[in-house]
DNA sequence: CAACAATGAGCATTTAAAGAACCATATAGT
DNA sequence: ACTATATGGTTCTTTAAATGCTCATTGTTG
């Protein structure tokens, strides 16, 4: 089942940001909600929920209309992405592949 | 209905790179899957999807996710992230509320 | 200030993602 | 090397998000 939850601050906040840098994206390039929705290929409430920084949208849909609209989710252009994502690869083939706790218990919480 | 989505390069990349940060992160912190998940209140595949960036997962998750790892969306802690969104909510109020389409076709799309 | 376009919002339907419980495989630690 | 455990992957069920209307409201521009 999905459950129904709960965003703490940061999120919320990051959401709110996002949502408002893309409607802001959107009326400099002066596309009404419609246009932008359609080349999106989504509906116009749900680029308003994104707008609105709504949690529930799927991410994916979330950065492609900030791809649209010229919003670069971490200030790098394609081909620098495509670097990034290479040495992140390089990165986790180094770490430990799973996480092995020992049986005593190891709680680092406090 | 919903529909079935694609997605550009840069947007599959940008996942991409967000699930490897947020792996990375958990690997670093020495969690297992079933501890991240558990604390974030989602399932161990739901947290797999995140780590391998499939483009379906909600995005309030994602950030929740991101943030129980450290994982900073705008390079910015709490307190900034507010001061950005009221600058932000500032540029809204001064941007035209609504886009107008004069007539005649005015496509700057080339 | 009037007309019209853009936005906001509600509702029923559809569907894909999340959940839950599995088993198989890989891997870390002794 | 063994072994316990973490991870990968599958199936079925559930449920909430997206859609596709429609109507109300806001706001721009002639």
């Amino acid at each position: 089942m999905k459950r129904a939850r709960s965003y703490s601050r940061v999120t919320k906040q990051a959401l709110s940001i996002l949502g408002k840098l893309i409607k802001a994206g959107r009326l400099e390039r002066k596309l009404t909600a419609t246009e932008l929705s359609e080349r999106a290929g989504i509906t116009r409430k749900t680029l308003r929920n994104i707008e609105n920084g709504e949690a529930g949208t799927e991410i994916g849909v979330v950065f492609e209309v900030a791809a649209l609209v010229g919003v670069r989710l971490f200030d790098f252009d394609d081909r620098t992405l495509a670097m990034h994502n290479a040495r992140l690869e390089e990165k986790l083939t180094l770490l430990p592949k799973s996480v092995r706790h020992s049986k005593q218990e190891v709680d680092d919480d406090f």
